[in-house]
DNA sequence: ATAATTTTTTAAGCTAACTTAAATTTTATT
DNA sequence: AATAAAATTTAAGTTAGCTTAAAAAATTAT
């Protein structure tokens, strides 16, 4: 399969995830290519049985796409765990990497770097790393911080972004999958969040406490 | 730079420094593709100052053509090196896999992984890794097998082939990398040479002694 | 409900990297 | 040296993956 293919196919199931909006102009913006790019590539891989495509309506993965979107989701994240663990490289800079990786890596190899790690069900970011059959494990606990109260200890189960800003000041604070954090106050409904982490207090607004998730600590 | 060109610019450089011919016949050969399709490329290489290209002259690379050329080399010989020490792949695996990932390796990866593994300057074929500047060191005292003389003692310095089959026998007979044997008899003017190697005595001909290298142990 | 706006599709065209077939040049043979 | 054979180049054509511009459909606003 080519890159192109992937990426296309990587970006409707991550789409589809989050947003729920998977119009052909949303996935062109991703992509960065131009809507008629998506139209044209969305009626050839629904010829190969990849997606159901519609005039006019939004794009869903078949059960074979859905498998391929997430054979290449588990090679960016075992390569992202790998690289995490061996070198010393900013959780931008893993993402960065595996994002060329993911489309040239044999399910053999990938199977290696797996078993290499452990078989490990998250990644550096704590987005969950699919296993050889595409069974993922979800973390039904995960809360994004912004839905968390004040008082309460939490450890940080994931950092949801590919945002160069927003890793730069995780890296900064130490917020870190795994480390523990306490939510010290909610302000404006929710819209502020005061934590305490390292000894250290920071103010986060809405922009990153609903792509920060956390598990409580009980 | 494309995965095509890089490809191209490889097969140059890897042509010329064995067999030298490097005609279009002959890179066409190397990399599956039409001659026409070889004459093409090398002109629009020629107009990018990557390599000299005269109708019906044999083709070379530039300082520029070299430069990159060594680049990508280093990486597949980074990728190697990395690979077969982390994971249990023959020789014949890791080049499969360094074969697709060195053209989706970042110069700043690259780097990552020389660091780590303690800027080795031969992988595990045996064959030289260049530094970030394209230096490579080359081992002057490496003969070939059939070069060798009954009796003495060498150590395994090079193993310079691609082919699954070649590697398969030498991993079957323990010829590898670093390893010691010694010469117990050459045959019919060195057409045929006997080794002994882990108490074990093999007899090989001359396509494996010619690119088989070693180094006389004193 | 109709008009205005936005989104999506269609149509036509481009480039990289190939192909095959024909023409040309080089090399080998007698 | 002439000719046959082999290698190389030229020419024309293909496919994947894009582009822009226009036409068509869907959505939103009044």
């Amino acid at each position: 399969m080519s890159v192109a293919v992937e990426n296309f196919i990587k970006a409707i199931y991550k789409n589809d995830k989050q947003e729920n909006d998977t119009s052909t102009g949303n996935i062109a913006k991703k992509l960065g290519i131009s809507n008629a790019a998506v139209t044209d590539m969305a009626k050839k891989l629904a010829s190969r049985d990849l997606l159901f495509y519609e005039k006019y309506q939004s794009l869903e993965l078949t059960e074979k796409g859905s498998k391929m979107a997430l054979n290449v989701v588990r090679k960016h994240r075992l390569w992202e765990a790998l690289l995490y663990k061996l070198f010393d490289m900013s959780l931008h800079e893993i993402h960065r990497e595996a994002e060329l990786l993911e489309h040239q890596t044999s399910d053999f190899l990938a199977n290696k770097i797996s078993s290499y790690l452990g078989n490990p069900k998250f990644d550096p970011h704590g987005d969950p790393i699919p296993n050889e059959h595409g069974d993922i494990t979800t973390d039904d606990n995960s809360i994004p911080l912004s839905k968390t109260q004040a008082g309460k200890s939490y450890i940080i189960s994931r950092l949801m972004s590919d945002d160069k800003e927003f890793f730069d000041f995780c890296a900064l604070h130490g917020l870190k999958y795994g480390n523990r954090i306490m939510v010290t106050n909610q302000f404006q409904n929710n819209k502020m969040t005061q934590i305490s982490i390292n000894y250290n207090t920071i103010l986060l607004n809405e922009d990153f406490t609903n792509i920060i998730y956390v598990n409580e600590i009980n």
